[in-house]
DNA sequence: TGAATTATGTATCGATCAACACAGAAAAGA
DNA sequence: TCTTTTCTGTGTTGATCGATACATAATTCA
């Protein structure tokens, strides 16, 4: 029975996506709640009253950001047959994302909160959380790699999904400072010049 | 003439050194005025006498930031005798300056004012600059080792620059979420596993 | 139609922000 | 000693922060 009282007039999720986008382009901390509300269009006790507080309305568009934004680099991560195409065509989906420039550049998860805020502890914990997830997804791909004898059994697949998460940490910083996607696309080639040392293949 | 009137009753260059550390750990926005004369041990209106404002007091933290922490990092770059040592000690020094726990984790410079803000545009354009100051000193390091005859004439210093610093930057990311020293060496070791692609050397 | 429920708009809350006014204190030059 | 100069401590400024109180509007249920 949600359909009781005065209905909401405006549309809830268009106004997360709002949200979303101004504290990726802002960050947590430089986007105020006036901010908010212009861009979302409406009063802020309707924010409050739909989305609880601030962290609540922060946490909430850093879910949404994840179920609708760059999911295409981990379904390229999946779906490639082979371990090495599939940490290809992560970077260079990853290269692609971050410089679009109908949005912010960059990943909201990675340069979000990397200052410990006294105020922001939950939203540091929760994006260090989906930070340490991403290295999770790229462990168990290049795990796969070796279950299925691509990788030498005695490959570090730990160490080269760090090395990988951190380029692509790297690219986040690069791409705010205004990288092209071929700028992106030289650090990917580099970081893919690194599999034939890691995978101990000629 | 500097000794007429009332002598200051700090240490200036004390005081700056507490701002930077807090600056560096809290970033710009997360540190108030009131955090700053706390840590420094002064009254604002001594902050604003000594320094000017919050803004040029971060320009000057920075500034000292750079004179006087990780400086191991490049000195490492330019005193090995060929550019792939200089590259392998560059970040092997990165690694250990990043991971130090008597300090904060990560670089000042690369993490700061990631986010696009208004109020603190100077200090967006100022870490920009410094952190483009930092590529340049990676691409002058590799084009003397194409000079030297150490790499080949087609090598692409530029896009190899590009590369290093963004595993640099990537590192910053990483120490901010509690690698330890040994976990940076992994991403060491990947980056540098990509030298015999980029040298094009077996 | 009337009671209950929920959302909106205005106006504002106390707290905190960066920055400063002012008066008193401590030094140098006369 | 007296003036000038500079720094320090207290207190406060207007602005902005995140978050609400309150009255009104719009809907469902009885």
């Amino acid at each position: 029975m949600p359909e009781r009282g005065r209905p909401r007039t405006f549309d809830r999720t268009a106004a997360l996506r709002q949200a979303m986008e101004l504290f990726w382009a802002k960050g947590y901390e430089g986007t105020s709640i006036a901010d908010l509300t212009a861009a979302m269009g409406i009063g802020s006790p309707s924010l409050y009253a739909a989305f609880g507080s601030k962290e609540a309305l922060f946490l909430e568009a850093t879910d949404y950001y994840t179920r609708t934004e760059g999911t295409e680099i981990w379904t390229a991560l999946d779906e490639a047959p082979t371990a090495c195409q599939a940490v290809e065509n992560f970077l260079r989906q990853t290269a692609r994302a971050y410089s679009q420039n109908d949005r912010p550049q960059g990943c909201l998860i990675a340069l979000g909160a990397l200052h410990q805020d006294s105020s922001s502890g939950a939203i540091c914990d929760d994006l260090r959380r989906r930070r340490a997830e991403n290295h999770t997804l790229l462990l168990r791909r290049l795990e796969r790699g070796v279950a299925e004898g691509e990788l030498p059994a005695d490959f570090d697949s730990d160490a080269a999904a760090t090395f990988y998460a951190t380029v692509q940490h790297g690219m986040s910083i690069q791409a705010r400072d205004g990288a092209s996607c071929d700028a992106l696309m030289a650090t990917v080639a580099g970081a893919m010049a690194a599999w034939q040392g890691l995978a101990g293949t000629a």
